[in-house]
DNA sequence: CAAGTATTTAGTTAAATGCCTAATTAAGCA
DNA sequence: TGCTTAATTAGGCATTTAACTAAATACTTG
């Protein structure tokens, strides 16, 4: 279970358009690390990316993105492997799936303690 | 449906704890606020709280919790209606319901997807 | 080991954020 | 019409954030 402090951090993450659009970018990118399409080197998920493929995709310089998916980690949204000299990036869809159930559990709490006040 | 400028609010709104207690508060208070407590002047829900009810539960300046809220509500994920001279303050289920469900589109559609690649 | 590739760290700067107090608006009541 | 209550707006200040460039680290390869 997330702690309160964690969702906060996720939400902090998220609350960043740049950071979002990261986001968006590792998670429905859809390409490998283009450093690796003609010769790949390391066996990744084929939605793994890396810092630089995903930083050709904005127009900020390399090291903001770097600092920019650091908090994503951090928040635990995203994961990052070193495999070789390169940073393999993925969605932690335990992370995401968890914030979904969260908001889930509390529409439902709701809904439940409406419908106790409410009854007849 | 939440555009992704919505979502980019609704994540900053969130990823301050102050703001995040006060949503906290907003949700689950569970009190009238606490002003018509001895005599109430005006008939609302049973959750519904106001500006210096939820101000008390904190060590805020009340201008300070007053900012907050507004942006919660820009966020769409609380409502504030004026009635007399207070304001009523209560979640936004819709809001909450589909911030829920985006998530949970989103972890399937990444399942269906994985499942797709990996299929025989 | 030198050169190249991938990424992070350090240090700087401008803008945004979060807080405060004082003043203002709005509504209800004696 | 003034007095009180509820909330917002305005203005100021300290801290944090998000960006940059330059330098450092880590790993690979000739």
């Amino acid at each position: 279970m997330l702690d309160m402090q964690q969702k906060i951090k996720i939400f902090k993450a998220l609350g960043n358009e740049t950071r979002f659009l990261i986001f968006k970018n590792v998670f429905t990118g859809g390409y490998t690390c283009s450093l690796d399409k003609k010769d790949p080197k390391v066996k990744v998920s084929p939605h793994a990316t890396c810092v630089s493929t995903i930083a050709e995709h904005f127009d900020f310089a390399l090291p903001t993105i770097s600092k920019h998916l650091k908090e994503l980690r951090e928040a635990g949204i995203i994961t990052m492997e070193k495999k070789s000299n390169k940073i393999y990036i993925e969605p932690n869809m335990e992370t995401i799936r968890e914030l979904g159930s969260c908001f889930n559990t509390l529409v439902e709490n709701f809904d439940a303690n409406r419908e106790l006040f409410f009854k007849a």
